[in-house]
DNA sequence: CACGTGACGTCTA
DNA sequence: TTAGACGCCACGT
């Protein structure tokens, strides 16, 4: 488990109930800039029964990047918070929900 | 070592 | 608003 890793959890764990924060946002707030990819590796890797709001985690065009049933999943986790997702998995009002 | 790939991001037309 | 081109980085082959 190295420091980026655990710091994308710490900051997950921290991230409340109705609030969405994007790969980019969490690779640097994380410290490491340019690992926006990373960052969906690791989230791709979490076990299926993590206490993490992992799907609280978007892409920066405010849009869900898992396809399929994952895709279905995120969104009523979403929108079970409030959050209205349309069919296509796209966030409305998507900037609201920033920090 | 070269190459493809992925829960991505930024720019530009 | 949308699509395509590039950039980016860890990893497996």
């Amino acid at each position: 488990m190295d420091e980026f890793s655990q710091n994308i959890y710490t900051i997950l764990s921290f991230l409340g109930e109705g609030k969405l924060i994007t790969y980019g946002q969490l690779a640097s707030q994380a410290g490491y800039p340019a690992h926006s990819r990373h960052v969906g590796k690791i989230l791709a890797r979490l076990p299926k029964d993590t206490r993490l709001p992992w799907f609280r985690v978007v892409n920066s065009q405010g849009k869900i990047s898992l396809q399929g049933d994952a895709l279905i999943r995120q969104k009523n986790l979403l929108e079970k918070e409030g959050i209205k997702v349309t069919e296509e998995g796209k966030i409305v009002k998507f900037k609201q929900y920033l920090g």
